[in-house]
DNA sequence: GTCTATAGTTCGATAGAC
DNA sequence: GTCTATCGAACTATAGAC
């Protein structure tokens, strides 16, 4: 993929950013096999011939876009858990916060990427082995920190109860894929809303896991 | 449809029958998208034309396996739950138990539609419209139980924490698919192992969405 | 009810001009 | 770096013989 200095176009994007964000809301809408790779260069505004050069696969575009917005969350899911105490009474609901906020996206933003990552969770061969190099580095600190503040519980139990709370969290994304629109009959959630209420019944959980352990 | 006397072929089974069973494991390896008509008509050892002969079209037979097997999973969950004593202490977990242990088949087998039950709670419009109307009846009686063991939690909080319970049941189904090797590192774990872990934690995170509106 | 054959489309990927 | 044109394979679905 070689460095190449990236020339703008259009709305200030380069071509390979273009191509890349029209990808996210093909696969976002419709999933990996649903996906077409002529559809991808329709919303980009490019020739089908230029994501094969760009990319090589539709698979490669794929696992680029998945690279990309994971280094994003991942970031800023370290950032959130090393700023939680984790000597304080809420330290686990501080860190269920610190997973489950960049996902959600940015106040209300990134539906797209939201559901391709619901996708991931759920996902077979092909997401399993995304998940592996992307996002289990990441998960390792997130388990290690239970561990911290759960004593007793032992390793399996803390990847169990952070493999749960996923499910939780896959379980909101899903609801329509719109965050807005969560509990859908009446009226909207907000963000803070559906935070709140994971971390709640997350926090809940992994805490019923641990004191069984004692 | 109309009613056609099933002749039975083969393993005692009837042609319609293969198909279906051929369907839903061809579904539950590759979704919907990746499925292949053909691929199925190979499993079940009959022509492709026989497929569309029987069913119409690929929608179709994805819809009459999800039926199918709702069927039997919603006979099994009601059942169970109309034999919880809601007075009992742990109304709750018996509750949740009734939830689970359908969908994840009779003692380890049936992996196949379990997957197949994970993409219905993650999936898009397609699997949106047969949850509707396959699954949500009973899913309202659940909420009106979880309702009458919290008389306190309203039923907006009583659907989130019935759709939260659901998302970490398919945490659990997406961990390979294969509910015999779940935390897969060290051994295997009995289904009863799976559901309790499961009951634990979606209780915990209930009881806790249940106090917090005290 | 089941088959073979194929229509008609769409797909991912490539060749080659500019 | 970007395009047009196209290949070859896969797909869903149908026609028509038995």
């Amino acid at each position: 993929m070689g460095v190449e200095a990236e020339v703008l176009t259009k709305d200030g994007l380069s071509t390979v950013e273009r191509i890349t964000i029209a990808a996210e809301l093909e696969f976002a809408e419709r999933g990996f096999d649903g996906a077409g790779m002529k559809a991808i260069s329709r919303r980009a505004d490019v020739s089908q011939a230029l994501l094969h050069y760009h990319f090589g696969s539709k698979d490669q575009l794929y696992t680029e876009v998945v690279k990309r917005r994971s280094k994003v969350i991942n970031d800023e899911r370290a950032a959130l858990l090393d700023s939680v105490d984790l000597n304080a009474a809420d330290a686990l609901a501080q860190i269920l916060d610190a997973l489950f906020r960049p996902p959600l996206g940015p106040a209300g933003g990134d539906q797209a990427y939201t559901r391709i990552f619901g996708g991931l969770i759920v996902g077979r061969e092909r997401e399993r082995l995304l998940v592996k190099a992307y996002y289990d580095p990441t998960a390792q600190r997130f388990i290690d920190a239970l561990q911290r503040i759960k004593p007793k519980m032992s390793r399996k139990t803390a990847a169990h109860a952070y493999s749960l709370a996923l499910g939780a969290l896959v379980a909101v994304i899903s609801r329509d894929g719109r965050i807005e629109r969560l509990m859908g009959e009446e009226g909207q959630r907000s963000i803070e809303d559906v935070l709140d209420g994971l971390v709640t019944f997350a926090s809940g959980g992994i805490a019923a896991l641990a004191d069984r352990e004692n």
